[in-house]
RNA sequence: GUGGGCGUAGCUCAGUCGGUUAGAGCGUCAGGUUGUGGCCCUGAAGGCCGGGGGUUCGAAUCCCCUCGUUCACCCCA
């Protein structure tokens, strides 16, 4: 056992995985790109303050941020989340609205690790801020939808939901509470615990004892005053007409405070831990202002990298790619010849590597095998003295031919193409 | 944070009732083939049996602690 190791909840994503990742990210920079997004690059550390605005009764602000203060005294934390600072950035240059931006990178939450929850997770995502338009929603939703069906994946659930505005959801609450209270005693004790901090929450809790309290609790759909309804039936029909499949949950409840009117998730199907949820959002009218910005709508959403990545593996899509050269230079004089000839190699534009510390001609011949790469290139003691080299296809059989080394680049551009 | 499972080679795992030198497959390296990969054969390297303490003549094996991981709760992506 080294002696020192990741810390929990820490891990190193080694190629070929690493490849993967990169292309993920790549694969939404591509969907949302050409929506008309642009990439932000928010800073990994943001004074604690932007953070808890995102909601003082949530766990993420609460007990699982990684805050310190710095040598400057200020008080800063990693970020559990990146819409609060998107936001912050937003009320810091004021960009012209829509501000239509996609994010990617790691967040930071001090939780007791499990498979699909690291204490530093990836997420990529999108926030729009200034319309005021369910039809944004949809684009919003849609735009993850189609993101998923990218990556190839066909099990995933889109559950939607409208919280109300801050008055529905108010009142929603007080009735919720009232529920809760009047039937407390059969309730867990870990759930009055929440219903104390957060009677939305006790609606997500698990513990099958709850479950008849909560079945019998009352509806959000119930609350929803005549623009939340109005907005609500609005997103269904945009998604409808998209042909973008999704349940309405009217226990969905997100885990920040900031959300207004349209929720939504995404659920894996074939993960059945309760790491299941692959990315979620909606909207957060408010949050801008909180910040100290001016009264801006705001919506978007974010993807758990690793679980959407574990859910592709469920389904078998999404396969990490084979990271491979196109030519594998075997010397056995000694190893310059194969420092020259990679070099030229790569510098028109063909992938290729090599075997280091001399080895023997077998050696270098299976190492290129392992590389994936379509020809070998071979060069011993009679190739250098006649200025050729051998090239020997590696894949589809075929001779191995000598040509002279001026005629090599271009033989292996016929070759290879 | 609470509770349960699991930690043996780089990886996946055997290891009987506590018994003498801890094994296999894959992978790696070398050889069989003095200039040629895949398949096959032979060999080698590689282990503080997660760590610490205890019980015992003797511990990978039993007990305690600890660390890591995993599952559920919790939380959430």
């Amino acid at each position: 056992m080294p002696e020192f190791q990741t810390s929990p909840g820490m891990r190193d994503v080694l190629p070929p995985e690493s490849a993967r990742w990169r292309r993920f990210v790549r694969t939404f920079d591509e969907t949302v790109s050409a929506a008309g997004y642009g990439q932000v690059v928010p800073p990994l550390l943001e004074d604690i303050g932007v953070f808890h605005r995102v909601g003082e009764a949530t766990d993420v602000v609460t007990k699982e941020m990684y805050d310190f203060v710095d040598k400057g005294e200020r008080h800063v934390a990693l970020r559990p989340e990146q819409t609060a600072s998107v936001c912050r950035a937003f009320v810091q240059h004021r960009p012209a609205t829509p501000w239509k931006v996609w994010y990617a990178g790691p967040n930071f939450r001090y939780e007791k690790p499990q498979r699909g929850r690291y204490r530093q997770f990836d997420q990529v995502g999108i926030e729009v801020l200034g319309p005021d338009d369910p039809l944004l929603d949809v684009e919003v939703i849609a735009l993850g939808w189609r993101f998923f069906q990218r990556l190839g994946l066909r099990q995933v659930t889109l559950m939607v939901n409208s919280l109300g505005e801050p008055d529905d959801r108010a009142r929603f609450v007080a009735a919720l509470h009232a529920h809760f209270e009047t039937n407390i005693e059969r309730l867990t004790p870990e759930s009055r615990v929440t219903l104390a901090k957060n009677p939305l929450r006790v609606l997500d809790s698990k513990r099958p004892e709850d479950a008849t309290v909560i079945a019998t609790a009352p509806r959000i759909a119930d609350f929803l005053g005549e623009t939340a309804r109005r907005s609500f039936s609005a997103v269904c029909d945009g998604l409808r007409a998209l042909d973008i499949p999704f349940v309405v949950n009217d226990r969905l409840v997100r885990g920040l405070d900031y959300y207004r009117l349209t929720t939504f998730e995404f659920v894996g199907g074939t993960l059945d831990s309760a790491q299941n949820a692959l990315g979620g959002g909606g909207r957060y009218d408010g949050l801008v202002e909180d910040l100290g910005g001016p009264d801006t709508p705001g919506i978007g959403f974010a993807l758990g990298l690793d679980r959407t990545l574990l859910a592709c593996d469920a389904e078998g899509v999404f396969a990490s790619p084979a990271s491979r050269v196109d030519v594998f230079v075997v010397d056995t004089t000694g190893g310059l010849n194969a420092l020259l000839l990679t070099d030229q190699l790569r510098e028109n534009g063909i992938r290729a590597d090599r075997a280091y510390e001399n080895r023997s001609m077998k050696s270098q011949m299976k190492a290129a095998d392992r590389s994936g790469a379509v020809v070998a290139v071979i060069i011993g003691p009679d190739e250098a003295e006649s200025g050729t080299v051998v090239v020997r296809p590696l894949r589809d059989g075929g001779e191995q031919s000598s040509v002279s080394r001026s005629d090599l680049t271009n033989t292996l551009k016929r070759v290879l193409s």
